[in-house]
DNA sequence: AAAGTAAGTCAACAAAGCTGACGTAATGCG
DNA sequence: CGCATTACGTCAGCTTTGTTGACTTACTTT
């Protein structure tokens, strides 16, 4: 532990190497709970705390959870040499089989050439599939071969790994808090995809 | 406990606008609730269903969710032709002021050449100003200039109002389990970050 | 005085976006 | 039928943001 970070001085170093311990000062002043505005109101039993510092943490857990968990498939797509790209078109593949290229387009937001890129890769070693469309044969309907199958499979196993710890420490009261918050953040139109895919939510089951 | 979002009609065909409608049968065939390992534990009330297909959804929802949370921000930066680095380098010197540039660094995990570029636009631009530090004058203290905390504001504001709505909708108890979750998925190191630099938090974690 | 550390910088390269311009089937409609 | 439209593919070039590697310049530590 011969390099201390910086010029705090205090207690116990857990990690030497890791974590930046800011200034105590510069820390504290931003977060000076002495002008704490949060008003006291007595409203409902759930009041939120909607305060500034609430909604800047949230910036910091989106960035970093995003962060860690894309992360840990990265060891898996190095080794092969995709990239991240390549894992996401997997998943949305794998999670929509027979999806068609223009869907897929909507669902990443990415254009056409930027998809083409990923998808050749995929297709040229065999971890994708196309077939023609029947009603419409213009289209090219997408599915993960088995090969592709058992590499998202393996992806899929590193996330999980760090999805199921977190949810196993919070509870499932808070993973429900988790998805409720999650999909309140993303744009009507990702809402409405996840409530067309997956036929549990909507309690609208068709034939 | 169950968040009725209303099912989506089946009418016209979602064409052009926005979210593709994958045909019901590949979807459901993904789904097959027949073939659900739901282990039957009885460990207390909120028993997790950690079933595969949690564990996907959240793979979802962390890619829409960050996806549009953090394209929130986009049109202000676009105006005055800075990009994503840019706002997240802005966001954690506004966050610790002070800060050096290596902790910076370990923050943002990206090498200090990539941290030059964004930083270099950032101080040009006259919206980060450096100070040597005091007990160690090697090193830069960054911290945002009065027109670099009225930039942040503005980018702030516009994640806020998406939050904010996802809060309310959402509600306090389901805002603590976000919580809670998203700290799950994070490395030990960005939780440690967190808890330091946020004093109200650390408390006796994990019984 | 020597070694180590914080920060800056040049140069080259990679991943994954983007726009623009076309080409080719297949579909749909007047 | 014939022509516009659509779905998909592809070439070419550019942008953003990340990476290595190799130094240099100040300080600090030993």
């Amino acid at each position: 532990m011969s390099d201390q970070k910086g010029s705090y001085q205090q207690g116990p170093d857990p990690k030497g190497a890791d974590i930046p311990r800011l200034q105590p000062s510069a820390t504290v002043s931003l977060l000076d709970p002495s002008k704490d505005p949060r008003p006291a109101q007595g409203a409902g039993a759930n009041l939120l705390f909607l305060r500034e510092e609430e909604i800047r943490l949230a910036q910091d857990l989106l960035f970093f959870a995003y962060r860690d968990f894309t992360n840990a498939a990265d060891v898996i797509l190095e080794e092969l040499e995709l990239g991240r790209a390549h894992h996401r078109a997997l998943h949305f593949i794998g999670r929509n089989p027979g999806i068609t290229v223009s869907d897929l387009l909507t669902i990443l937001r990415i254009t056409k050439q930027s998809l083409a890129r990923v998808l050749t890769v995929l297709m040229e070693q065999g971890y994708v599939g196309q077939a023609q469309g029947r009603s419409d044969r213009r289209q090219r309907l997408l599915s993960l071969t088995p090969a592709g199958q058992a590499l998202e499979r393996r992806l899929f196993e590193r996330q999980r790994e760090r999805l199921l710890a977190a949810y196993r420490e919070a509870g499932g009261a808070a993973v429900d808090g988790f998805r409720r918050v999650m999909r309140g953040i993303m744009d009507e139109q990702a809402r409405a995809y996840l409530d067309q895919s997956d036929p549990n939510e909507p309690k609208a089951k068709r034939a």
